[in-house]
DNA sequence: AATCCTTCCAACCGCGATTCG
DNA sequence: GCGAATCGCGGTTGGAAGGAT
């Protein structure tokens, strides 16, 4: 077959990067763009596999991070994110510019998990943990509470769409609210955007 | 001052989806 | 159309830093 392997593990480094390899990789990246990274480090002059330099630049290096403290509304936002979409941590750092999805999920799993806790709320569920401690049963057939009662939780079934639609760039792909779903060969339409800026509204 | 314990987060690992030859 | 390589994601881990004893 045609394709040569990611990278030669036996000569790339592992662990904590150095000052050397992060500017390396900043001005490799700020001459010549994301592009491919599996061919990234070799161009760069780095030891290092193209997913290493990739988690690394989305990560930590990229110039539109934010990073300190998470502020009380982005753990609000987080949460209500979550109780909608489950750990889908790339989707949530979607919508909460200059985070990622890997600092969210340590944030989620470090800080909002115990705050949760403390509420009597069940972090998985997002469900009061009393409930389920008392051996309350869930109401079999009984419809489900929203869990934001104000937010438009319909979902909207179509055919696939993406032949009607323009063929769009990656960058443009990653910016797209829109998420399609396939379901039993169907495609689930999910309009991400709409959803999430009336849980903003809030 | 030394040791142990806990917290935090950067980085790694493995897997499914997608792309490519 | 097939199989391998690559990408991107979520789960997990290792170790540094700080606090407690």
């Amino acid at each position: 077959m045609g394709r040569s392997p990611c990278c030669e593990k036996a000569h790339t480094n592992k662990g904590a990067w150095t000052k050397e390899e992060d500017e390396r990789l900043i001005a490799h990246i700020r001459a010549h763009g994301e592009g491919c990274w599996r061919s990234l480090p070799k161009a760069a002059g780095l030891l290092r596999c193209g997913k290493s330099c990739r988690l690394r630049w989305i990560n930590y290096l990229r110039p539109d991070l934010k990073r300190g403290n998470f502020s009380d509304e982005e753990d609000e936002l987080i949460i209500k994110l979550h109780s909608l979409l489950g750990n889908k941590w790339s989707l949530i750092a979607g919508r909460l510019p200059g985070r990622t999805d890997n600092e969210i999920k340590n944030h989620w799993n470090t800080h909002i998990r115990r705050k949760l806790l403390n509420r009597g709320v069940d972090p998985a569920t997002h469900r009061s943990i009393a409930g389920a401690l008392f051996g309350a049963k869930e109401p079999e057939k009984a419809p489900m509470k929203p869990l934001c009662p104000d937010v438009n939780l319909d979902l909207c079934i179509s055919l696939p769409f993406q032949e009607q639609q323009k063929k769009k760039s990656p960058a443009e792909e990653s910016m797209s609210q829109r998420e399609d779903w396939k379901c039993g060969g169907q495609f689930l339409s999910l309009d991400c955007g709409a959803l999430i800026r009336s849980l903003e509204m809030k």
